[in-house]
DNA sequence: GGTGCCACGATTGTACGCAATCTGCGATCC
DNA sequence: GGATCGCAGATTGCGTACAATCGTGGCACC
């Protein structure tokens, strides 16, 4: 089932299958040399996500989102992502805060690079990613872990074409920076808002691209 | 499968399957005269939602709370509906509104009762439930509105030996009516505010329950 | 020409069987 | 006596077959 649930996730999040698509279970199937089985509870492990839509009798099909949906869905992530920094506050424990700064120190490495070649760009995505991790981690709320892994990439599918901006990398530079220091102090409400304006830029500048 | 989800799901929140006890496909298909197969999707949607716990190979169990889970759970839901009754104050529509100050008027109607019978403490539960299902709907906002239909239920296994406190029911119905007024009056803010603080206290409420 | 109905194809829902995997217990060896 | 290996039972993972349901197209009738 793993194996199904993967490979059609990524299908979506990749856009390889399109918003509206009908998912047909025996041609999912054939497509992973699989048996329907696998692929029926994949589909609905979609579901619960919010990745695909389905009604009985009438089978999945991708979800689509309008630029409204994916701007409130951004929202969404901005409260669970703030609600984790103020729980963080509270609860990292000193590796946790190691952690932290080595994956804020990489990000300043990457920026420094003074390059957009596809690997410092990764490198970028990669410690930003490692920075909300490791705040989600010092949150040490599982379930609220669970439902941001589901939620942050959904809209991976609209942002694979985003670039960059230096001067955007930049001001998140300094916001990671701010909400590392309000966690270490113990300052949930002022990490709690540093974090919902760093999610809430992110958001604006993403529909700002989709609109353009 | 709907009705094997309905049933084990129900099973769960009212007890009968304790936490920790493992969910065996084959026995719970006999025991509602079904096959493995929709169990199976019965229980990996109730894994999604988190009422349930699996590791392959070996099988789901109901998943059990310490009193801190269930209280990091209410500070979620807290969050969630925060960011519902936000959502509403600039989305909620003339009928809605209607709909709100009905739920409000039952609500109080049923505390004027002036008696605990089961019948009154089921109008005041209906009515609350109408009362945030209203607020919810307002926000338009499928996800959320798909988030919290699961986080708010769960500990409802842990409060189904909770009795109505009348102080607290009281306490309620203030903090409906200011939420209702900062709502209509186009407030985010302190809708948003209120609101979180509404759901807050009653998590004191319960925790200070299963404490004592 | 339009509208309602029926039948057929496509697809989902469910049942069941077999293979793969894990657990616990007992026998064997050191 | 304790530890380890192996086997048997139990349980999950997956494949396949059949039943139920839905949408569509054609046909008859108005």
């Amino acid at each position: 089932m793993t194996t199904a649930y993967t490979q059609i996730r990524q299908a979506i999040v990749e856009g390889r299958y399109e918003p509206g698509q009908r998912l047909i279970e025996q041609r999912i199937a054939e497509e992973f040399a699989l048996s329907r089985t696998p692929v029926r509870e994949a589909l609905r492990r979609l579901e619960a996500e919010g990745l695909v839509r389905s009604e009985p009798n009438r089978g999945a099909v991708v979800r689509d989102m309008t630029t409204d949906d994916l701007a409130d869905l951004y929202g969404l992530r901005a409260r669970l992502e703030a609600y984790a920094a103020e729980l963080a506050a509270s609860r990292i424990e000193p590796h946790q805060v190691e952690e932290l700064d080595a994956a804020i120190a990489d990000f300043d490495r990457a920026l420094a690079e003074q390059s957009d070649a596809l690997e410092v760009t990764r490198a970028i995505t990669e410690a930003n990613r490692r920075i909300h991790a490791t705040i989600l981690a010092a949150a040490r709320h599982d379930r609220l872990g669970q439902l941001l892994e589901r939620t942050v990439d959904v809209p991976l599918s609209f942002q694979a074409f985003r670039q960059f901006d230096r001067g955007e990398t930049e001001r998140s530079h300094l916001f990671h920076q701010l909400i590392r220091d309000a966690i270490v102090a113990g300052d949930p409400s002022r990490a709690s808002a540093l974090m919902l304006e760093h999610v809430l830029q992110g958001r604006d500048v993403l529909v700002a691209h989709l609109d353009g």
